[in-house]
DNA sequence: TATCCACAGGAAATCAGGGTGT
DNA sequence: ACACCCTGATTTCCTGTGGATA
């Protein structure tokens, strides 16, 4: 088939030369990422200082004690601490200490702690991502410690260590990580956990809460002058001069210091700011972008996050973006979801009949997430349920329901659910309850 | 005031799918 | 081929419960 309209189609080389031609916003983007270390971290000087003094022995070869750090999330725990590494790393000439970072939201189970742990130090030999039992590589991770890791120290940094805590086994591996010290002849290990939440330790077994140490280094939430500074700092390297409005970077600070003082939002504000702008091939960033850039990342996220769950979840969030679409007044109730689910699993191939207990359980993790919002409510002789509410734009939901293949063909269909008498008469009485 | 609905949500078990060394 | 390992998703079994109703 011929292409008759050459002159609509988008011409890919001019756009290229036009944009090497364009305005430069960004000289080092890098610099806006999270995983970025800098020169210095604004305010942040009492808590470099105590973590200084916390791991310098390591320099003598003694066993740094370990400890935890607090603080909500784009705080700095992760930066600081990777930049007190590095300045501890510039110190040693010998006996260079390893620091091996663990996420605990990503390397989620005790086997692959373990594997994680060997398979950064190791470099040749890797253990495989499963099959092989947990004493074997707690033995293999000994050996490996005394002899690649010598007389040196190992800092084994547990970000996000609350999660780690909340599953099962987390407070077993936590429990045998603090006693490596004594199974081990040669090496010392450290362990530095992070968490964001200040409550988990109630699930912390008490040995490793001791262990850990009874102080914590805190990290306070930045303010909007404090991040004013952080941005100030990190635009001189993201950006050519002269391209930010003045007003840019106070506006992005006080965007994220409403959401807790998150430094990391502030960031991210700022870069997408940028982009926005460069795409926009506009070689001032100015405070509408910034208003743009706020709207964007909220969007992306949701967007995100529906796209990265499990179809099962997606499919639950359907049926509330059904129910919301037919009957917007309807009060949306767990035991209705059920129903639904039942129903429109039948249009969808592959898919399996859901219990109410795992319909629970991503009501539940929804709510967290932020997509919906839900309450248990008792409806006296009509028993105890969730009612649940939609808390994110409908169209937005549509749109991002509707790229994902399975579940688009039955974005109109009608649930038979809601059309019977007897939900409609129980959704009145509900109605008068609330 | 006792009852009883329709669930909530914890704990443990099960299943399937990815592996292992022998 | 076999016995066994780890994980994530889900089911099974279970106890608990706020408050309108009889």
């Amino acid at each position: 088939m011929k292409n008759h309209s050459n002159d609509h189609q988008f011409n890919i080389d001019k756009f290229y030369k036009n944009y090497l031609k364009g305005p430069r916003i960004f000289n080092n983007r890098d610099a806006l990422e999270s995983s970025y270390i800098p020169e210095e971290l604004p305010h942040r000087d009492i808590q470099i200082k105590d973590i200084a003094e916390k791991t310098a022995c390591a320099l003598l070869g003694d066993t740094p004690p370990s400890f935890l750090c607090y603080g909500m999330t784009g705080t700095g725990k992760t930066a600081t601490i990777r930049y007190v590494s590095q300045k501890l790393a510039q110190q040693c000439s010998e006996l260079k200490p390893w620091w091996v970072y663990i996420n605990c939201n990503i390397v989620s189970t005790p086997y692959r702690i373990l594997a994680h742990i060997y398979n950064t130090i190791s470099r040749e030999e890797k253990i495989p991502p499963t099959g092989l039992p947990k004493d074997i590589i707690f033995k293999k991770l000994l050996g490996l410690l005394d002899s690649k890791v010598g007389n040196s120290i190992c800092f084994l940094v547990l970000d996000e260590i609350d999660i780690l805590v909340n599953k099962k086994g987390g407070n077993e591996i936590l429990y045998d990580l603090t006693r490596l010290n004594e199974n081990l002849d040669k090496c010392k290990t450290s362990l530095i956990g992070i968490s964001n939440k200040l409550k988990f330790k109630e699930n912390l077994d008490p040995r490793i809460l001791s262990s850990l140490g009874e102080e914590h280094i805190v990290f306070p939430s930045y303010n909007a002058s404090e991040l004013r500074d952080i941005l100030n700092n990190r635009a001189k390297i993201t950006f050519h001069e002269g391209v930010l409005k003045e007003d840019v970077i106070p506006l992005c600070a006080a965007f994220a210091a409403k959401e807790h003082g998150d430094a990391r939002k502030a960031l991210q504000l700022l870069r997408k700011a940028g982009e926005l702008a460069e795409r926009s091939q506009n070689k001032i960033i100015s405070s509408k972008y910034v208003e743009k850039a706020q709207a964007d990342l909220e969007n992306d996220y949701i967007i995100e996050y529906i796209r990265g769950i499990p179809l099962q979840a997606q499919i639950i969030l359907t049926t509330i973006y059904l129910i919301s679409k037919f009957s917007p007044e309807h009060i949306i109730i767990s035991g209705d979801i059920y129903e639904i689910h039942s129903e429109i699993k039948r249009l969808i191939p592959n898919i399996r009949q859901l219990t109410k207990r795992r319909i629970s359980d991503y009501i539940n993790e929804l709510t967290l997430a932020g997509i919906i919002s839900a309450e248990v409510k008792s409806m006296g002789h009509y028993g105890r349920t969730k009612i649940i509410k939609l808390d994110i734009e409908i169209k937005l939901l549509e749109s991002v329901l509707s790229e994902i293949e399975k579940i688009k063909g039955i974005l109109n269909y009608k649930p038979i659910l809601l059309q019977s008498d007897k939900v409609k008469l129980k959704d009145n009485i509900f109605k008068k309850l609330i």
